[in-house]
DNA sequence: GCATGTGAATGGATTCACAGCT
DNA sequence: AGCTGTGAATCCATTCACATGC
């Protein structure tokens, strides 16, 4: 599901599972910080630490896209940085939307991490006439949901997020995917069926704390 | 990382990872859904359709807990979601407090997952006095964060959110851990130095973007 | 000497395939 | 005949350990 089955690796390197590009994301952040207090070099080692993880699947991680350290010194930080900016596609910006102005909506809209480097949030959108023309905190402007395809082809939207209740996600998945969005950020607790090469992620917050209601419930029963 | 690591599963069947957990999670929300249809049976077949999983997972899956299929039939639906509800430990309700009344927290205290079967939202706490004494729009109220140990108490609260900055989180974190909170879900984007017998998980937002901006960047990088 | 890059070894999770029950 | 429960096989991710290069 990863990749589209029917596409062999061509070129070979294509196989890079989302656990290392979470850990990609992961160690860019703390290099964009290492940058800023002027550290100039890291080793795998230093890096693991942070973490609690192995230097050598760090090394491994980072090994996937070409040779970056130098042996005997380390990483580069600001070397290191911008190459993982570049890997993970976000040396440009691109033009995000999101479906559905409730609570979660407004919430995301107003997140730093969705309207910051690498990303532009263009807009809110929703069906309900009540929503529209208002606007999230930090100044993003709900529209209404007819405007999906104009302002995907105008402003050449690139991903897309769903913030609409379970029943109605199917539905802006396919109008999405239609207008030619290629990447969707789901937050419904549905199955969304797919289309093919249209990339979904999504996100369960539910599960989350199901999780830890398993742990507790766990430490419970041991007494 | 997933548990203690000097808890060595003292009575066997301890060792149920998070993947398995998450998908039981899954089923469950299904199986909610069947019985309010009134669907009485499902087989490890047709679950694993509606999921695109392979059967044998999921009777795996469900085998950890005991047998509670037919042979030749499948699973009673409303049998099951009990159980799987017993399994969660959300057959009675945990308290929950959110910590942090921005933008995410006001979100999250709205959000029908985390006020809903199985949990309850007793308050939102901010330092802020400007938030403080304001609710969110569902009526949850947002308390000084002083309040955190007494409410804690005197409510008994059981799960902790973290939705304040990256610099706050660490502290918040042990400030619940130390009244006595033991399972934390944390929304800011940091490593959290963990202490004993405090379960930690945390949600990266930010990374679900840049894996979608991965994604694009790889088509693109086809043309 | 020190830290990278990587084949080999390990450890987990998923899938296969079938015995066993209804 | 149909579907569960499960050992065996496979697949994938992580870790070890060392050869390689600064």
């Amino acid at each position: 599901m990863a990749t589209n089955p029917n596409t062999r690796p061509t070129n070979d390197r294509d196989v890079i599972s989302e656990l290392t590009t979470g850990r990609l994301s992961v160690y860019l952040r703390c290099l964009t910080y290492l940058e800023s207090v002027q550290q100039q070099t890291i080793s795998s080692h230093e890096l693991a630490q942070r973490f609690h993880l192995n230097s050598a699947q760090i090394r491994k991680d980072l090994a996937c896209f070409g040779e970056f350290g130098t042996r005997g010194v380390g990483y580069n930080v600001s070397e290191l940085r911008q190459h993982l900016t570049r890997t993970l596609g976000i040396d440009r910006v691109r033009n995000v939307v999101i479906v559905g102005a409730g609570n979660l909506g407004m919430a995301l809209a107003d997140y730093r991490g969705f309207n910051d480097s690498g990303f532009h949030l263009v807009a809110l959108l929703d069906v309900d006439a009540d929503k529209i023309g208002r606007e999230s905190r930090s100044g993003i402007p709900v529209l209404p949901y007819e405007e999906l395809g104009n302002l995907v082809r105008k402003r050449g939207v690139e991903i897309g997020i769903i913030a609409v209740s379970a029943d109605s996600a199917q539905q802006v998945y396919d109008n999405l995917a239609d207008t030619g969005v290629q990447a969707i950020l789901n937050f419904a607790p549905v199955q969304i069926r797919l289309k093919p090469d249209v990339k979904l992620k999504s996100v369960d917050l539910r599960i989350n704390l199901e999780s830890l209601s398993f742990y507790l419930k766990n430490v419970e029963d041991e007494s």
